[in-house]
Formats: C-alpha cells, sequence, structure tokens
DNA sequence: CTGGAGCTGTGACAATAATCACAATCCATG
DNA sequence: CATGGATTGTGATTATTGTCACAGCTCCAG
C-alpha cells in the first residue's frame, strides 16, 4: 500500500474544503525533486509559492549575521512558505531549503491564472491554506514567549518527537533558541 | 475634524478589499464601550469576534501559573481577536481585555448570517482580515527568536514607539520577555 | 580499513538575566 | 495638597546560559 496523497494533504488543511475542489487543487501543483542543501526561496526574492512535502523535509531559516537561526522544520504531509514574502510581494528575509533529499508538490501561484474555472476555488484554498500554516507556526512562536529552553525541549520531547529523531542537535538549537552546548546539557540530565 | 472612520481602518487590511463590499462590513459592526480591566473575552470560552479599537487598548494576555504573560496591545485603528480559538472553535487559552477605558467596534460571526446579501463579502472580509492579523502578531514573535532582550527593546523604541508611551514597564516586561528588573535596567543605559 | 570532517559531550569561565529586598518616585483621590 | 498604594529604580546575590577549548565519536570516501 502507498501512504497518503496529495489530495488527504489538502483536506488536512481545513475540513470545509469542498471535496470536489480537490482534483483542481491537485491538477494545479507540480511534483519536484530537491537534493539536500538545495535552495527552494532564496532571501532577497519575492516568494510565489506554497510547497507541500512528500518525503524529506524543507528547512526555513534567517541569516542573521552571518549565523543561520531555523524558524521552521517541515515533514511530509505538511505545508510550507513566506507568507510574509508571498502576501505582500516583499523580497523574502528567510531561506526555505531541502533538508534532506525531498519530493515535493509545488503550488505556484502564478501559474494559477492559466487554470480558466479553476481561479476561485485555488484563491478560497489559499487563503485557508495560509490561515492554516500561520496558526501551527504560531506553535512555535508561543515556545518562545511562555516557556524556558528547558520547557521547549520538554514540550518538543512530547508533542513532536519527530523532530528529536530528525534533526541534528545543532540544527534544533537554534529553532530552540539556544546554544547546542546548552541543548546538549538539557538533553543530558533526565528528567 | 473627526479621527479615521471604520472604513478608513477596514481598507488598511487589505488594498484588496472592493470599496462596495465597505458599507456591508461597517453594517456587520457595533460599537460598544468597555471600562478599563472589563474581560472581551474569556479563558476558556470560544471566541466569535473581532476587535477593532476606536479608542483606548486592548492587552491579550496568557495566564501562566498565576502571572499573566502579554501577547498583545492593540491600539487605536487596530484589530485583534484570538484566531486559534475563533478558527477551530476551541476554548481560548487567552484573555483579552480593556487596558484602558475602551470604544471598540466588535464584529460577531454568529450575527453574520442574519445579514443576507452579505455573507460573501463578509466571509472573505474575515480571512483577508485573519491572515493581516497573523502576520502582524509574527512580527512580535520575531523578537524572541531573532533578537536578545537589549535588542528587544531598541527595536520597539524604534519601530513602535506607541508602546513605550501608553504601556507601564510592568507591563512591557512581559511582553518583551524579561523580569520588570531587567527592563527598567535596559531602559537605564542609553545607547 | 582508515583518515578526516563534522557532530556531540563536557569542563572552566564569563556574561546575562532572575530573584530578593528595599528605597524612591509617581499619581489618583479624598 | 497631602497621603497611601502602585510603580519604578537599584544594589546584592544567585541561577542560567553563552563562550571557548578540546576530546571523543560517527560515518563516509578513498
Amino acid at each position: 500500500m502507498e501512504g497518503k496523497s496529495i489530495g488527504d494533504y489538502i483536506k488536512k488543511v481545513s475540513d470545509r474544503i469542498p471535496a470536489e475542489d480537490i482534483p483542481l487543487l491537485v491538477a494545479w501543483a507540480e511534483s519536484r525533486e530537491f537534493k539536500k542543501g538545495t535552495v527552494l526561496l532564496k532571501e532577497g526574492t519575492v516568494c510565489r509559492e506554497f510547497y507541500l512535502v512528500e518525503k524529506g523535509y524543507l528547512r526555513t531559516w534567517y541569516n542573521k549575521d552571518g549565523a543561520a537561526i531555523n524558524l521552521n522544520f517541515t515533514f511530509e504531509g505538511a505545508f510550507t512558505t513566506n507568507l510574509k514574502s508571498l502576501n505582500g510581494r516583499l523580497p523574502s528575509e528567510l531561506t526555505i531549503e531541502a533538508g534532506e533529499d525531498a519530493r515535493v508538490w509545488v503550488f505556484n501561484l502564478d501559474l494559477r491564472r492559466e487554470r480558466p474555472g479553476s481561479d476561485a476555488q485555488i484563491v478560497l484554498f489559499v487563503r485557508r491554506l495560509a490561515l492554516h500554516i500561520m496558526l501551527v507556526a504560531e506553535e512555535h512562536s508561543n515556545l518562545f514567549k511562555l516557556y524556558t529552553p528547558t520547557e521547549r525541549y520538554r514540550y518538543i520531547e512530547k508533542n513532536n518527537p519527530t523532530l528529536l529523531q530528525r534533526i541534528s542537535l545543532s540544527q534544533l538549537a537554534t529553532y530552540l533558541g539556544v546554544t547546542r552546548e546548552t541543548l546538549s546539557r538539557i538533553r543530558g540530565k533526565k528528567v
């Protein structure tokens, strides 16, 4: 048996997406492969795409004085983009790249108008998707606002253990807002 | 002369809102007054409203072990709500209350269907508004992810000086993720 | 199989922020 | 305009995290 299909992932975005819109949205997407380290969205360019990860994962990071601060990891079945850039047509301050060799469904907004008869459904889906992505991101933001570094790690351990299995300690450290040394020590002392 | 009208504030949410939709949206809103300290959204209840501040300000906070952590201040001309609660019909983990005596335009989703002929426009506006609110909130989140406490204060000083004029040091401290003593010391040492 | 690049763990020390205590100041109200 | 509660400033101390240095480990590529 195969895993979940692109249609299933689209449905998970909102239970209010009409079933008859799914084929239109699937037809809009393009499947592409990216080698580990390949940049999908480059700092300084305007983002025009959503990404749905089918295999591997995508890493979103901010360049602070030459050091990378990870803001997001997107795994199989999840969507990502840079909404600030996409919505405001602003140059991206973030980079999105493949963290492993990846297969990704690309939803390109510039290809949207070339699909007459689908536009209204696509626009509606895009708005729902945008809110969905932001609400997921808010959870990560709240780690910083409400918890201490140790509490953040325990939260991930409990609610997102996939991260611990697939992301290296150094990469995870910047995602949690601590140095790799501190994260190593947090991880060391059990409970 | 009066200040800006509710219609002007609605237009600022997105420049793609059709001018002819504005009157429908204005008619949907209800003006209400709240005394300082009055709770508009109570922890544990499902949020069904958007708020547009006309006068005064609203404060959104999270209750962590009995202590309030401020997550948002909404001033004149800006919108707020709890999108996680509103979108998912989940009990709110946050409280929204009047930080000063306030006059607020309330957009109640349950009153929406009672306005036949406006529903499509309202739904469209609500989606745009939701994204707008999240993108504004993201800026605050990035303060925590990318900057040190001192950098956060300098950022607010430069980009949001209204906060420094209208919010007490103790309230601002939790918004910046430091103790009031630390914020006092940051403020003390000039440049 | 082995050398080396890139992780990770850990000790010593420095820097930063929290905590605790209390004095000074602000300011609303009688 | 006096006064008491709330807010802010500041010192002393503790706790936490960052920085630096280096050793050990892992795991490919040759």
